[in-house]
RNA sequence: GGGGGCAUAGCUCAGUUGGUUAGAGCGCUUGCUUGACAUGCAAGAGGUCGCAGAUUCGAGUUCUGCUGUUCCCACCA
């Protein structure tokens, strides 16, 4: 093995290997339980981020873990069309070339997108490589090709033959920049400071009585077909039944009762304009008013704007305002902060128009969806995720599900210029089936990304054929993805996977946050503060960049990447890489046999009960998705446990005559390593497998390896415990050493008065090596270690250090009144919970007695401390 | 308007059925060319776990209220 841990060395050759020998594959085996992960395709838009490198990572590490652990682990790689998002880049990048979707016509324009989508679908291929992703490579699906497009048309004409898809003229979300309508969850919100136009509006026939109405929104004027008023409001009651005079238009338009009007919110008179107001349009459905559309799809006014025509829908503003002003009919201005729509896209200003438009009817469906979550069939992580989910799923509108654009599936319907009607089919038609004409042309509109990737679960099993890996691997196991995407994606996963499988798609939902950047702020590219995951990794290598992800993260919660923590993880790797060196190097020529075979030493027992710890609770964490947790342990159990304390407590024994102690510390050594690396291998594939593959006795890669078992025999509680109170006087000596500013290489004879001297002397090479002692020697009391002799009473026995003249007798007695004063309040803890009788009483019996014995082992301490400083006196 | 999250060491964060003397990384102090590793080793300093109550034998952990901060949903024109 190399000197130092040069991830470069060997990430990309392993992952090589690992492909080549089809252990990432998946094939049905009925003598094995299937495990399945779908992955959130990756939109093809760019390449990926810091927060898809945590998303993979956390499902790379709980397909490994399932994996060795004998199931039949999928993880089905894929990536997402993204209709919008890609057109939009798509536009961008042509537009730079002076050219239009127009201009390149649907054919030119698609043929652009399809080798963009070429270009990038490759590049994060790559990158989920780099990552270590263990995916299946022979069944990455993309979103648009033949397989997913089958189930969307069959998923849409089943849903149409049932009326759950419908068209009509409903207020839709309309982006004038990207020309198309957006669902719902498509419009981010952002309060902009704007302003309150009061505007009088005349009462017919009468020019003296006037209802001032504020809008915000004056252009929409043109389309205002009512003017409301509360049917309670005293003030405007009686005008109800009368009608205004539309300011500059001159129109006239009825007065209305309607309770929409709040009597509290500005002047109580509100314009309503069906057209381009949600609320409004209900206004309108009850009074039976006209919809007037006063512009066009690219945001300026339409005819109906008179000579506003053409213009721009916010120029149009400015010079109706000086318009009505001149007029006399702005009464003033006031300034107003109000929430704006926006593009998720584009950023542009959301404009709500009545359009006719496809929508999936929801009532139906999400109820089923509902009942899953709250019988427990599907599980979200953390649970309080589930409640934001039960907040949409019960108030969630009709989805808008067509999009005036070229890129995604096209909607599968026909209309007959003959007859007229409206053909709905699973395949492509070129003749009508009613009436045989072959004047058809298809709807021009594709149908919203999240159409598709709500049937991700299945379309991707071979949804609508009764296949067999649907049978096996439907429904999946686990979702792993971010709460931004509850509403546009799960949720449409659990209500698709109900209708159209009867089953759900998934039991368990592992919800994480955010990746932001190190000062807590969201990356992005306006900001210029993201990160990329291949540098990241060119540099640190993929381990360590994995490993800082999952550390010390909790599920749910937003994360932060920064540089330093890669680096932490990057010496981590190294830590390791050096321990296994050493473990490969130090027991070279040693005979490695299981460890049953050998007498094991104390210290022996202590490593090997702490690693039956780790397997235990690592499995524990990962079996609740708890992968920070799993990430701790082991950072713990491998850095201080193993190799700030095992390697050097087995250092002396590999060097010792004995050769069967040395076989015995070299096979406990590999032992306890090749099982930590196993139990490490979900996080950091690559070092765990580069290096198992050079111990002693192994064969093929730790990938398929079986994960390790938690064994009870092995875990020697007792032995372990004693074993801690050789660490106690090792770390003690240290201790003192430091304290009496002794350099650490001087030798240091100690005294110890101990009923444990087997145990002691057992461990006797160990003492003096980690201590940096020369002899141990028993005795009864302090006078036989003679003077200048530092004192450290431990839970063990009683350590004297003799100093010599490094000794000050006042800084000794100082430290020993402070030990007197800690232990001294621990007894004044633990009397305190032993007197009372509640504790006694209800406390569990174990804790009462570990605390009793505590408190004993205190007063025991407290005694030797305090006839210490007596003789020092 | 409704609903969450977070508030623990100087900084970034863990702490999941309530129970050892509350932890880690980074930073800081002191000392170390200890034969795997200075990307290291050893010893330390540093916390009234946001505030006020409640439940309990026992609360960082449960409940209520409050303060600060942040996010999501709704969108009164």
């Amino acid at each position: 093995m190399e000197k130092t841990y040069n991830p470069r060395d060997f990430e990309d050759r392993l992952y090589k290997e690992w492909e080549e020998s089809g252990c990432f594959k998946a094939v049905r085996d009925d003598n094995k339980i299937p495990f399945t992960v779908m992955m959130p395709p990756p939109n093809i838009t760019g390449q990926l981020h810091m927060g898809h490198a945590m998303d993979e990572t956390m499902q790379d590490a709980v397909i490994r873990f399932k994996r060795m652990q004998g199931y039949c682990a999928l993880w089905l790689p894929g990536t997402d069309h993204a209709s919008i998002a890609t057109e939009v880049k798509v536009v961008e990048q042509i537009t730079k070339e002076g050219l239009s979707k127009e201009s390149l016509g649907r054919e030119g324009f698609l043929k652009r997108v399809w080798a963009w989508k070429d270009k990038y679908n490759t590049r994060i291929v790559e990158q989920l490589k780099k990552l270590g992703s263990s995916c299946d490579w022979s069944r990455l699906t993309f979103t648009m090709e033949e397989k997913c497009s089958r189930a969307v048309r069959e998923v849409f004409v089943n849903l149409y033959n049932k009326g759950l898809i419908y068209r009509g003229s409903r207020i839709i979300n309309w982006c004038p920049n990207c020309k198309t309508t957006l669902s719902d969850e498509e419009v981010n919100y952002a309060e902009e400071a704007g302003s309150f136009w009061h505007i009088k509006y005349f009462v017919e026939g009468d020019n003296e009585t006037f209802l001032e109405v504020a809008t915000t929104r004056p252009e929409t004027m043109f389309g205002d077909t009512a003017v409301a008023v509360n049917p309670d409001d005293k003030r405007y009651k009686h005008l109800i039944g009368k009608k205004v005079i539309l300011p500059v238009v001159n129109k006239s338009i009825p007065i209305v009762g309607d309770k929409h009007a709040d009597m509290e919110f500005g002047t109580g008179v509100v314009k309503i304009t069906p057209a381009h107001d949600p609320n409004d349009f209900e206004v309108g459905l009850r009074h039976n008013l006209p919809v007037v559309r006063v512009m066009n799809d690219d945001g300026t006014m339409n005819e109906q704007a008179g000579k506003y025509k053409g213009l721009d829908r916010y120029e149009c503003r400015k010079q109706l305002v000086k318009d009505l002003k001149s007029g006399g009919f702005l009464v003033n201005i006031q300034p107003h902060a109000h929430n704006v729509g926006h593009c998720y896209r584009c950023g542009s200003t959301i404009e709500p128009l009545v359009s006719r438009q496809w929508f999936v009817k929801m009532e139906k469906l999400a109820r089923p969806a509902i009942d899953a979550v709250t019988y427990k069939k599907i599980t979200f992580v953390p649970e309080r995720f589930a409640k934001i989910y039960y907040n949409w799923m019960e108030n969630v509108k009709d989805w808008c599900i067509s999009r005036q654009l070229w890129w995604g599936h096209r909607i599968p319907v026909w209309y007959c210029g003959d007859c007229g009607k409206e053909i709905v089919s699973k395949t492509d038609i070129t003749e009508c089936p009613h009436c045989g004409s072959k004047n058809l042309t298809q709807d021009e509109d594709v149908l919203d990304t999240w159409f598709s990737a709500a049937l991700w679960p299945f379309s991707t099993l071979g949804y609508p054929d009764d296949t067999s890996d649907l049978e096996y691997f439907y429904p999946t196991d686990v979702l792993v993805t971010g709460y931004d995407i509850i509403f546009f994606w799960v949720a449409r996963m659990i209500f698709s996977g109900i209708e159209h499988m009867r089953k759900v798609p998934f039991r368990d939902v592992l919800i994480h946050g955010l990746v932001r950047d190190e000062k807590g702020r969201k990356m992005s590219k306006s900001l210029g503060n993201g990160v990329d995951p291949l540098e990241v990794i060119d540099k640190y290598g993929a381990d360590s960049l994995r490993f800082s992800l999952l550390q010390g993260v909790a599920p749910g919660n937003d994360t932060r990447y920064s540089d330093a923590k890669v680096e932490a993880c990057r010496n981590f790797m190294n830590k390791i890489w050096n321990a296994s060196r050493f473990v490969i190097m130090g027991t070279e020529g040693a005979k490695i046999k299981p460890i049953s075979e050998f007498r094991l030493s104390a210290a022996d027992k202590w490593i090997i009960s702490k690693l039956q710890s780790a397997i235990r609770d690592v499995t524990l964490a990962l079996n609740k998705f708890e992968l920070g947790i799993a990430c701790q342990i082991m950072y713990d159990f491998m850095w201080s446990d193993f190799c700030d304390w095992y390697i050097e407590l087995v250092k002396p024994v590999l060097k010792s005559e004995d050769e069967v102690k040395r076989d015995g510390a070299a096979s406990v050594l590999v032992f306890v390593l090749e099982n930590a690396l196993k139990l490490l291998h979900p996080f950091i594939p690559f070092i765990t497998d580069e290096i198992y593959r050079n111990l002693p006795n192994t064969s093929g890669t730790i990938m398929t390896a079986e994960y390790p078992r938690y064994n009870a025999k092995l875990n020697y509680k007792k032995d372990a415990q004693s074993f801690a109170g050789i660490m106690d006087i090792i770390t003690a000596v240290r201790a003192v050493k430091t304290e009496v500013n002794c350099p650490p290489s001087r030798k240091v004879r100690l005294f110890i008065h101990t009923d444990s001297k087997r145990l002691i002397n057992a461990n006797e090479s160990s003492v003096l090596k980690l201590a940096g002692a020369k002899e141990i020697k028993f005795v009864n009391s302090a006078e036989e270690a003679g003077e200048n002799a530092v004192t450290k009473v431990l839970a063990i026995g009683t350590v004297y250090i003799p100093m010599g003249e490094l000794v000050d007798i006042e800084k000794e007695k100082a430290r020993l009144s402070a030990e007197l004063e800690k232990v001294t309040s621990e007894i004044a803890r633990a009397d305190g919970k032993l007197n009372n009788q509640g504790f006694i009483s209800k406390a569990p019996k174990k804790l009462v007695d570990d605390e009793r014995a505590k408190l004993n082992k205190f007063i025991e301490m407290r005694e030797k401390i305090l006839k210490q400083i007596n003789s020092l006196n």
